[in-house]
DNA sequence: GATCGAACCGACAGCAGTGTCGGTTATCGC
DNA sequence: GCGATAACCGACACTGCTGTCGGTTCGATC
């Protein structure tokens, strides 16, 4: 018998703790809040959520697993989620919009082709190495033959195609393709899942100095762009 | 009470019957061979499993979905298989092996190098459309926290990357790379997991002709390859 | 300090899956 | 035809998970 709860078995910290959850006005240092706001609580669950689904997919993890790591029993999670699988959405969709955020930023940035294919790069090598779980949850293919998640899961990897192509419309298009065209999305597609490839590999030889990674992977995308359409001119 | 257990529920036929099924003396056509020869059920529970495992995956794949397929009830599953686990790696073997004998050919061809650039991506989507479910079950991330399976996963990833790394040392070796370097490795993790990344899309686009997506793989990557090492000069 | 909302818990019902066991019957060798 | 081997089946025990419910206690507010 374990006796006292404990009150939160030290949950690494996520960072600093949520929003609400310490009042700063009385600076009287109570060490842990045993009971948190709802959305403070409502975070913590997310966090929790997001590392289990993405170290054993939908099916495997289960809410036990997943209240536990929250600090919580089971019950709690019900108030916050209706289902397992609402739970599952929401966490996929929250992270997928960081993801798509992220990569804006680097794939439409200032700078020559060559510049920003380095920097779009060294974004989801960025991003991979900062998320692991978000990286996991969003990319490797978990679907258990469930179709509703299937036709998410493909929904979230369309809407990414169909943003990257968007945002690499001036390229691939100085490639000589139909931005829009199936081509164009073939190309994307290549572009994504090589670098995502190269990503998984990485979690598995977290040694790998990032360089050496962005250095080849920008090098071999980029002559691959460029040797697309070798009648142009290689001016920028 | 549905009286009958109806001999075979068609089960599609994954071709003409397995090895020893059918006597072929007796050419008196029993139409059905209600009860089957010991190998020859354990091919049909191995080919059932194939496709219940590449569609659900190791966790969501139920024995009892999988005996059904092989028209069959689960006891006689654990007749040939002593646990869920034995049949899924079995299986897992088998494609992987049947995967690198394919592509093999493809990569030690003759010809030049882009020719064989060419059939080695050619080699990868006739697997891909040929055997649909085995490439699901060999690429597909769905390792669920099993840290068995995880391991075993990832050595047949291993071992891959290390046989089209040897196939293709002359090729890396030529882009201005130790062909055992790490650099190397990357640079194959990559080529994979791009082939494979177009493969998943064209499961879902099946209308996209073969060529245009041979087409613009090899030629990304003939390219991608072909400039990493500038000073070279392109004589065959 | 009394009150009220809500964060929290333990227990329950129900379901689905794995692996086992004893018995049945088709099929082959003699 | 007859017996033995083994392919096959139905049922069982056990486990783990989901979603629900009634009750408890923390903590903020008046």
């Amino acid at each position: 018998m374990s006796a006292l709860p404990s009150p939160e078995p030290a949950p690494d910290a996520t960072e600093a703790d949520a929003s609400e959850a310490e009042t700063p006005g009385s600076a009287a240092r109570k060490p842990v809040r045993r009971r948190m706001s709802g959305p403070a609580r409502r975070r913590r669950i997310e966090d929790a959520a997001l590392a289990v689904f993405s170290a054993k997919g939908y099916g495997a993890a289960s809410m036990g697993e997943i209240a536990e790591a929250a600090g919580v029993t089971r019950s709690v999670l019900y108030e916050h989620f209706a289902t397992k699988r609402v739970l599952f959405l929401t966490v996929l969709g929250t992270q997928n919009a960081a993801l798509v955020a992220h990569m804006g930023t680097a794939i439409t940035g200032r700078g020559g082709r060559r510049t920003r294919m380095r920097a779009t790069v060294a974004a989801y090598f960025d991003f991979a190495e900062a998320n692991p779980t978000a990286r996991r949850l969003l990319f490797d293919q978990t679907d258990e033959g469930d179709p509703e998640l299937s036709a998410v899961r493909w929904g979230i990897r369309q809407t990414r195609t169909r943003a990257v192509m968007a945002m690499m419309a001036h390229d691939t298009e100085r490639a000589g393709l139909d931005p829009r065209s199936s081509d164009a999305e073939v190309l994307i597609e290549l572009l994504i899942s090589s670098l995502d490839g190269v990503a998984q590999w990485w979690a598995h030889h977290p040694d790998t100095p990032r360089a050496t990674l962005e250095t080849m992977a920008a090098g071999v995308l980029w002559s691959g762009l460029e040797g697309l359409n070798p009648r142009r001119d290689p001016a920028e």
